[in-house]
DNA sequence: CTGAAAGCGCTAACAT
DNA sequence: ATGTTAGCGCTTTCAG
C-alpha cells in the first residue's frame, strides 16, 4: 500500500519545505515551534522516518559497527555480543554482525565492512593481521580489538590482564599444595591463549614448579577432552589442571568426573578462565579467573567511539581480572590471592 | 591518507566513464572484456570497493536483514544467530542486530530498522504485534518470525511442532511408569511456552493423568528454581517434572541435586525442551524435545528470501521435533517415541 | 558496448 | 528561521 514516504511528502501535506522537515529531524537544528509542529504531524500522519541510508551519505557517518565475532559456542562470546550491542545501542549505534570461522575470512569480511561504511570495526576474539590493521586505517575505520591483543599495529585493543591471570591461577595451586600440576592451554596461537600460559609458567616456577604436561587445547572441548583422557588415564597422574578457558573446563571435567571416575577436587584440582555464567552453576562450581566482562565492554566501546569522534591514538587497555575461587580447587588455608 | 575512492575515481585511471565502471561491479551487466579489465586493475591499484549504502539508495536494497533477538544467555538463542548470520551471509545478507529485552521496545526497534531501510526482520523468540507486523507490511518489509507463532496476523513464522512435542514428553514419562507428574512451563505469556504445556496436558490426559503442579517458569533460570525448590521441598514429592524449555531444566537438576539432595532419575526423572548442546554433556544428559534449529533456520532464511523475492504469501512452517532420550528420566522398555 | 545525464532521499551551505 | 540549491556515490535509462 503505502510506497515510500519521503521527506517531499511530508513537507507538501505541512506546507513547508523539504529542507524545514530535514532540520526538524536533524538533532542540532534549528527551527520554530510552529514549524516543528506541522511536521511533527504530518510526518506521524504518513508514518515517516528519515531514511538513514541517505542520510548516512551526506554526512558519512552510517551509525553502523561491525563486529566479527568467532563460533558463539563458549558463553563468553554471546555474553560479549549482547552487552557491545546493548552499549552501542545507547549510543545510537547499531552492529553487523560477521561470524569469522577461519582468519582468512577477516580479510574478506573486512572488505564488506568497508563497503559498508562503518563507521568502526570490533573484532570479538578474533585477530586481525597487521595490513588489514593498516586497510581500515587508510580508510579512516577504527578497529578496536576486544579480548585479543597484537604486539604490532596502532589499532586499539582491550584485554584483560591475562599473564596476571594465569600468574595467580599458579600462586593458587601451589598454595594449595599440588605438585603435579598440568596445563591444558588456550589456543597457542591466540594472545588470550598464549599470555594465560606464560603467566601461569612463571607463576609456577617461582615456586620451584615444573608442570607435568602442557598441552594445547585450542578452545576447543573435543580437543580438551581427549588430552585430559590421556593425561588423567595414567599411572602418575596430575593432581592438578589448570585449563585454558571455562569452556574446556567443563568438559575436561566431565571426562574426568564422568569417563575417568575421579572426584573433583578430591583426586583434582581443576581451574578455568573466564568466569562464564556457566561457571557458577552448582554442577560445575569452577574456580576460574574472572575477565570482568563489563568494564571490558565499556572500555571498547569508549575507546572505538573516541577513535570515531577524532580522538588520534589507539588505545591498549588491560583490565585486571581476579580470581574467583569456587568449589572445583583445593583451598589452601588462609588463601589471600 | 586514501581518502574516500569513488567509481569516478577508478573511472578517470582507466580511462573510461563512471557508468562503466558501475557496470563492471554490477552483477547482471553488460562489458567487454577489456574495459572490466582496465576498471579491475585501475580498482584493485586504488583499493576500490563500491558504496553499499549508494548503491541501496539507488536499488531499494540495502542487503541488510533485521535481527530482532532475546536475550542470549540462553544458548539457543546465540546459535540460532550465528546460524542465521551464516545462512544469510551465504545469499549475500548481513545482519543488524537489535537486542530487545521488554516487547515494548520492539516497537522502537522497528522503527529504526525500517529506517535503515532494511529488505527484510527475522525476530527470534519474539513475538510482534500486529499493528506492527501490520506496519511492517505497509512498508513492503516481510518479517518472519523464528521461533514464536502468532495465530492471527499475515506473517510468515518458523516453529517447531511444540504441541506434539510436549504431548510426546506425556507419552514418554507416562510410559515410564510416572504418576505424580509436576511441569515447570516455558514462559506462558509465549506462543511456544502455551503450545508445549498445552500438548502436555492433553497427552497426560490421554492417560487419565492429571499433572500434580503446573507453574510457569517465565523461561528464567531463577523463578524456575525457585518452583522446584517448592514443589519437592513437601512430602508428597512428584517423582517426574516436564521443564519448558533445557535452559530452566538445568538449573531445575542443580536444584533438585544439590540442594535437594535428590538423585537424577532415581528419585525424579527430568525432560527438558530444546536439546542445546549443553543437553549432551555428561553433567546434565539431558532427555528432552530436540528442536531442529538447522531446518528452522533454512525454512526461515527460505520463507524470507522468497517474500523479499517477491513471492506474496507468508508462509507457516510447523517443523515436527523428535525426543532425545538421555539419562535424567527413566527409560521405559521398550519404548518407541 | 559505451558515455552522458537524471536522480535515489537526504543534509549542508548559501541566501533571503 | 526558512527556502533554494548543490551535491553524497551510485545505478539506470537513453542515445549513439
Amino acid at each position: 500500500m503505502t510506497d515510500k514516504i519521503t521527506s517531499l511528502d511530508v513537507a507538501r501535506r505541512a506546507g513547508v519545505s523539504q529542507s524545514a522537515v530535514s532540520r526538524v529531524f536533524t538533532p542540532g537544528a534549528s527551527a520554530s515551534t510552529a514549524t516543528r509542529d506541522k511536521v511533527m504531524k504530518a510526518a506521524e500522519a504518513l508514518g515517516y522516518r528519515p531514511n538513514t541510508l541517505a542520510r548516512a551519505m551526506i554526512t558519512g557517518q552510517s551509525r553502523i559497527i561491525g563486529l566479527i565475532v568467532a563460533y558463539l559456542d563458549n558463553q563468553f562470546y554471546p555474553l560479549a555480543l549482547e552487552r557491545i550491542s546493548r552499549a552501542l545501542q545507547d549510543e545510537g549505534y547499531h552492529i553487523l554482525v560477521f561470524i569469522s570461522e577461519n582468519s582468512q575470512n577477516v580479510a574478506a569480511i573486512v572488505e564488506e565492512l568497508l563497503a559498508y561504511q562503518v563507521d568502526g570495526i570490533i573484532t570479538a576474539s578474533v585477530a586481525m593481521s597487521n595490513d588489514l590493521a593498516h586497510r581500515c586505517e587508510a580508510a579512516r575505520i577504527p578497529v578496536v580489538m576486544f579480548n585479543r591483543g597484537q604486539d604490532e599495529g596502532q589499532h586499539s585493543q582491550v584485554t584483560s590482564d591475562n599473564v596476571a591471570g594465569g600468574k595467580a591461577v599458579a600462586h593458587f595451586l601451589a598454595a594449595g599444595g599440588h605438585r603435579k600440576i598440568a596445563h591444558i592451554a588456550g589456543w597457542q596461537s591466540s594472545s588470550t591463549g598464549r599470555d594465560r600460559t606464560r603467566g601461569f609458567l612463571a607463576g609456577l616456577s617461582e615456586h620451584g614448579i615444573e608442570p607435568v604436561a602442557v598441552e594445547d587445547g585450542m578452545y576447543d572441548q573435543g580437543t580438551a577432552s581427549s588430552i585430559a583422557r590421556r593425561l588423567f588415564l595414567g599411572r602418575d597422574r596430575p593432581d592438578a589442571v589448570f585449563v585454558g578457558n571455562d569452556h574446556m573446563a567443563f568438559a575436561v571435567m566431565d571426562t574426568l568426573r564422568f569417563e575417568l571416575g575421579l572426584s573433583i577436587p578430591g583426586d583434582v584440582s581443576v581451574v578455568g578462565y573466564d568466569d562464564v555464567p556457566i561457571a557458577a552453576w552448582p554442577a560445575y562450581d569452577l574456580t576460574t579467573i574472572r575477565q570482568p566482562i563489563n568494564q571490558m565492554i565499556s572500555a571498547t566501546v569508549e575507546a572505538l567511539l573516541a577513535r570515531i569522534g577524532g580522538d588520534g591514538d589507539p588505545r591498549r587497555i588491560l583490565i585486571p581480572g581476579p580470581l574467583k575461587i569456587r568449589g572445583s580447587a583445593r583451598k589452601p588455608k588462609g588463601f589471600t590471592p
